[in-house]
DNA sequence: CGTTATTTTGACCCATGTCAATACGGGTGG
DNA sequence: CCACCCGTATTGACATGGGTCAAAATAACG
């Protein structure tokens, strides 16, 4: 199941700069590094350490919060398979990052990336992109708890959860959400209470179905993408929509 | 789309580039740009736009901004004179940048970024620094928005904007506002009614004192730090003023 | 000065938070 | 395989922070 990875403990490069091949990707980077595992609950790293890493998940969930001297909690990210992790890595780390589900990721160490990316532009360019998307989504996550109402909120999850944890792309799209409810009102700035009741009345409405506590079906994305309002919209993976094709 | 941004076969910089300096810095970088000027409203680039340059504020204030499609404005930040503004140049534009006075900036193309970063270690890390801040700033507002009440969010921008708008580090601390109350709104999450009755109530506290419509004195920083709870404290600048003020 | 936009205040209401029961589901041991 | 338990989720009743709508006050500007 998790042999899948490539060249398992590959000899680790010695000195750093030597290993950087043509069309070395970030990638190809995380992929020789070994991987690592981490149980539930358990914190890759916490809010202030230095950054000494980066890390590209390959299997679970992660989610990224900050608490507050009064004990709020703020979840200001949850991290999915193929996504990368610490690339705000120019001074502490900004939040702590916990194993939701059991976790598999690939650690690459920043002495590596600065050798690899001082010695192509190539690799700049791609830690650049990530950088880039990091901020997209920090600034997505602001007009949400800014602008957005609940149900607005709610139905944005919904349909970027859809994107993301992707795997099943079949037409009644159904969505794991690994993650708890107070997880998800954590991150959408809402209480439980709330988030459960705006999941009733969607169910209500016909436009998702729960299956037990971390399956939703997402009925009618096309009703859900509407509700988003402003907010959502499109987000460019959006726009594969194609989900919405069942248009019986 | 996303093409035209990256500068993928640099090898060799034109004759007008070559020239990176030993100890080159964004700052001196930036200083050799012409500087241009912008009105009060007059946008520099608007969200969507092929980012093309990195800025640098010398005068004056803009706002930041996303509309949304049933016209509600999310106010992303504010940029005041020595902050740099476009520093996630990987894709479109994330927001427009508006001016709201007068403004003066200088312009730095990506391509002379790219020649310079490929040339320098030390830009690259000043480039990354500022891409940092760039994303604090991003997860400091998310824990805003999401976490904490109307009067600690307006505390907790007063603190902030005293902290930045630093001309005047006097005691009775008096900060300049020139963006409007609904910029302030459409920052904070919340209605320009809101944020004047939480200046009402921080007055009639003695908190502050309202002199005119822009200007406001802090008359109690510290009580303010309280009210803005978990949410507004340390910030990174603020540690930066520690370090130097422990200089007994 | 008069005119207009912005800000401030007031009265009222609603979305969402709070507090309090249930109800469900997923493990565990019998 | 079933019965029980405990943490999580759901639902309900109620409270309230902040939104909405409307008017008055103030500042900016010609």
């Amino acid at each position: 199941m998790y042999s899948s990875l490539a060249a398992p403990n590959r000899t680790d490069p010695g000195p750093a700069f030597s290993l950087v091949r043509e069309g070395e990707t970030l990638e190809s980077l995380f992929a020789a590094q070994p991987s690592e595992t981490f149980a539930s609950g358990q914190a890759v790293f916490w809010e202030g350490d230095a950054s000494s890493h980066l890390f590209q998940l390959t299997e679970g969930c992660l989610r990224l919060y900050r608490i507050l001297s009064d004990g709020r909690r703020a979840v200001t990210g949850f991290v999915f398979p193929g996504e990368s992790l610490g690339v705000s890595f120019q001074g502490p780390h900004l939040y702590t990052a916990e194993a939701v589900t059991p976790v598999r990721l690939n650690r690459l160490s920043l002495s590596r990336l600065y050798a690899a990316v001082d010695a192509s532009v190539h690799l700049r360019q791609q830690l650049l992109a990530r950088m880039y998307r990091d901020m997209s989504a920090a600034q997505h996550l602001i007009i949400l708890l800014g602008q957005l109402s609940a149900e607005e909120r709610v139905a944005s999850f919904l349909l970027s959860a859809g994107r993301r944890s992707g795997a099943d792309r079949s037409r009644p799209l159904t969505i794991d959400l690994p993650m708890s409810r107070l997880d998800i009102a954590d991150y959408l700035g809402l209480t439980i209470e709330t988030v459960c009741r705006v999941f009733s009345k969607f169910k209500r409405d016909g436009l998702i179905a729960l299956e037990g506590r971390q399956r939703i079906v997402l009925r009618h994305p096309a009703a859900l993408q509407a509700l988003a309002g402003g907010g959502g919209e499109d987000s460019g993976e959006a726009k594969s929509v194609r989900l919405t094709a069942r248009a019986h």
